[in-house]
DNA sequence: GATAAGGTCTGTAGCAACTACAGACTCAAG
DNA sequence: CTTGAGTCTGTAGTTGCTACAGACCTTATC
């Protein structure tokens, strides 16, 4: 009853295996709520349709995008609730590119600081270490 | 019995003011063996002295440098061992930096697409959005 | 029809690195 | 002597998963 049959009825590991999910995370973002709680079969299998597809794809590419779960979880809210503007979304984005480009600059900041230290360095065999004395001082 | 009273034990607020450290963290890195079991006074409260400052400004300047814990245990380790080599750190330093700069990569990749995919918002009170399309895509 | 191998179900525990309680105790000041 | 602040312990919560264990179901093979 898998993916190849008649495009009908996916299984948990069949889903997974299309949008390239851990089994386990789809069982969680249904727990969170992220996913809707899909039929089941009988003996209570899930049983997922292409619109599942979609709405994982959709959260998989927002946390590859860095947006957190409580990000994408209000734009959902806004798409779900099919009530969404361009002009809310587009302040979400950007209040989230805000973040992204913070958090470069912190770790521009970290890498400087390494590579600086680093490059004193004698890389001999002595117990005296710049890096060290950096932390340590 | 403060920090003010004549260079002698400090209680764990004390240490935590003069670090700029949170009170319960001190407490966690006793637990997971960062830093060390400190004397107690008779009713059981720690005392620390200057070498637990020391030590903890050690590990908080690692964190800001984006050390992991598991990092700095490496790098205290082998100072605690006292026969740590200007070599070996430097090794761990590069190793850090290394991971540092993948992160950044990382971020800015993605700052890249979120920056030209909300350029192509209108911004206006339209339900179509570049965004949920990248998304949804 | 029996059996074995695999998939699925549930709940729960673990990871990093803290942070924040609750409830009991102790200590210093007025 | 009381009151308020500090400290003690253990434990639970955070974020975003991931990985079991043990029970069930399904499928293929004989």
């Amino acid at each position: 009853m898998g993916d190849h049959v008649s495009g009908k009825g996916l299984k948990r590991a069949d889903l997974a295996r299309r949008t390239g999910c851990n089994l386990e995370t789809i069982r969680y973002y249904e727990k969170i709520g992220m996913m809707p709680e899909p039929p089941r079969t009988a003996s209570g299998y899930r049983v997922y349709d292409e619109a599942h597809v979609s709405r994982l794809r959709f959260i998989l590419r927002g946390r590859e995008l860095g947006f957190s779960i409580e990000e994408l979880r209000g734009l959902l809210r806004l798409v779900d609730r099919g009530t969404q503007t361009c002009a809310e979304v587009k302040a979400m984005t950007e209040q989230h590119l805000a973040d992204v480009r913070a958090k470069i600059a912190d770790l521009k900041r970290i890498e400087k600081v390494l590579a600086a230290t680093a490059a004193q360095c004698s890389g001999e065999e002595v117990p005296e270490c710049p890096v060290l004395e950096a932390l340590a001082s």
